[in-house]
DNA sequence: AAAGAAAATGAACATCGTTCAATATCTACA
DNA sequence: TGTAGATATTGAACGATGTTCATTTTCTTT
């Protein structure tokens, strides 16, 4: 598919040095974008700012990233990365309720500790627009997580948990149960609703989630 | 605390009229703006948008409101009003299990028909950010749909039901769950996640919440 | 060393929210 | 009824944003 006009033996060696200069400042600017969610969100995060840290111009970053939209869905799944090895941690834990169990607490924590990245990866329209240009293309990180989910409770049925219930559904509803608390949360819908702190309430609601869950 | 200089006995009338006009006018922005939200969408609606909609200058709209943030705050006030009246329907079911049911399932189709509302109610800053620019000022809006929500998991408690729960974290995990699933379907994260269509998804996962609630 | 390819630049454009001096309209009273 | 003062409305202008692209700079090959 891809044709090189190779005119000379060494120009092969240039090529692949030029290609991985390319990557490397890819990365770069990755990494100022990250840098600056973390410092400023990602809101006040603009293409100038971005450039500034690298030191470069406002134009080469649309040399590297056809728009914002690829970058945001970049590091979309750099979070998603993130989430999953903090999720594998749990690979080692045997029996699958107690995983399912642990899942949460685990996905609530990166919610909580990394807010910008999570409405990033479960909230923004940009990552999805991006994907939507793409043809064909499906959301193969939101796909891997979900899987991770997916089989714990699987293997929760096996073991004869979760009589009545749907595997996808439940999953799904599981998912949402967690994903809702850690939205709420960050959005700030918390505030004002209870009286303890908010995150002292999220470790109580998710206890209650896990006393409707042991009882099926 | 307001002095109002009154020069004669007439005063007063037109005084009031005008009062009126402003609040017609006032009125007259936020209709445009929720007329252009559910065409356009929220992100789309800008206040230039909004002044040609009414066939008003962009400075009038600075006049009867502070900022962008002001009008979004009064839409989803008004977004509120009408899911407590969706919601008030339901006082008229007695049994508290089965008005709790029925709560969630018109608290998604709140969210699954008028998804840009919902979205300004429950995930957006900048309602939020204008509420903390007043002084003292509580999310009165939320706090009232979640009473609602509290007051009938009370009830289902007093008839026996969620022994061993709180009150309070399991209200919030309830809306959590409902919130969670409606945030996930608004923000495109459910397509590609399964199969079936993503309203199917979402009343299946309603029934498996159903369920794990009925057990408890 | 020069020509051609590749990379980097930053001024310029359209659009956004927002401001405010200037203008237009209306009100109250002689 | 006419006029001064209050009130309401205007829209050009500002700064910031994402984005584009003709131009310039740098590198590579012969």
């Amino acid at each position: 598919m891809f044709i090189f006009f190779v005119t000379s033996i060494q120009t092969m060696g240039t090529a692949e040095r030029k290609a991985k200069e390319k990557e490397e400042l890819k990365n770069l600017i990755l990494q100022a974008a990250r840098k600056l969610f973390a410092e400023n969100g990602i809101e006040q995060t603009t293409i100038r700012n971005i450039a500034q840290e690298i030191e470069y111009s406002v134009g080469t970053v649309y040399v590297y990233f056809k728009d914002k939209n690829e970058i945001l869905h970049h590091l979309h799944i750099q979070g998603f990365k993130q989430l999953g090895g903090d999720m594998r941690v749990l690979a080692s834990v045997d029996d699958p309720m107690e995983r399912l169990r642990a899942l949460g607490r685990v996905y609530l924590r990166f919610a909580i500790e990394n807010p910008d990245m999570y409405e990033l990866m479960f909230s923004m329209k940009a990552p999805m627009e991006f994907l939507e240009t793409l043809h064909n293309q499906e959301w193969n990180e939101g796909k891997a997580t979900f899987d991770f989910l997916r089989t714990t409770v699987n293997q929760c049925m096996e073991k004869g948990h979760f009589k009545g219930h749907e595997l996808e559904a439940l999953s799904f509803t599981i998912w949402s149960a967690t994903h809702g608390m850690a939205s709420l949360h960050i959005n700030q819908r918390i505030k004002g609703v209870n009286l303890c702190g908010p995150e002292t309430m999220l470790d109580r609601a998710y206890d209650e989630l896990v006393m409707l869950i042991n009882r099926a």
